[in-house]
DNA sequence: CCTTGACCCTCCCCTTACTGGAACCCCCAT
DNA sequence: ATGGGGGTTCCAGTAAGGGGAGGGTCAAGG
């Protein structure tokens, strides 16, 4: 059960300039072979996937060093992981939020426009400010 | 109606590092004083103002750059901003996906968390690849 | 035994769209 | 002269890696 950074990378998901980088950052701390060759065992491939998991569902790393935390402590509560967790839902709120603003935006002043050979362009004029009522 | 990066700042809601910024990539190009103070015309303001809206929407600074040709360009075709719109809506939806999809899973993750003193959080079963069903 | 191709290593710069800070100049009022 | 509020440049840093150079290693085939 001694893997290389490739077999890591196939089980994993993430590309091993990604494994190298979370071992940079202190997330996996893996063996060394003779040759420097990272040794990955059974743990750190349990955290790399973990990792690959909660990045996908848009933790930030910052966040990710403290859930990986929380999960390697059998004594944590599960509230300290709620929370992390609601703070994010928050932001992911907030963020859809922004981009639906921004679409309902634009898509009202593309349908205005012609989208044709012409000038003329509601959406240039929504964007300088014209008021154009 | 000579303005200086700060009255230009308060006019178009940026901040006067962001004026800088854009001056540097080549957006705008104020004039300068002979106390080498930027010195902004009115053409100046309305292409920071554009630009601020254009990033308000979420555009690109790529995006921005097109636009701003477009827009100062009288011969162009309004098809071709509709295009730029049109693939930046695109995105958007895309990403509004993304993040629904993520909001999905945590939510449900999260409903499921007591949140109290105790170590069990299907959160992190959830992100350590548990198949707890 | 040697070579070839697939791995692996480190190191450094690049990305986006700025933000912060240091160190310095300019102008006006007190 | 001093204080405050402008302005200037340049350097470094952010998040989360990506790209590529330059070089070592390993297993298999001729």
């Amino acid at each position: 059960m001694n893997l290389n950074i490739g077999d890591v990378s196939k089980r994993t998901g993430l590309r091993a300039k990604t494994i190298r980088y979370y071992e940079d950052i202190g997330l996996v701390k893996p063996l060394r072979d003779t040759n420097d060759y990272r040794v990955f065992r059974e743990i750190d491939l349990h955290k790399l996937t973990f990792l690959s998991r909660a990045r996908a569902l848009g933790f930030t790393i910052d966040d990710c060093r403290n859930l990986l935390a929380l999960y390697e402590d059998e004594t944590r509560a599960s509230a300290d992981v709620k929370e992390i967790t609601s703070k994010h839902l928050k932001e992911i709120e907030a963020k859809i939020n922004d981009l639906q603003a921004m679409h309902a935006t634009l898509s009202h002043l593309s349908k205005e426009c012609a989208g044709d050979h012409r000038p003329d362009c509601p959406i240039l004029e929504g964007l300088s400010g014209e008021d154009r009522r």
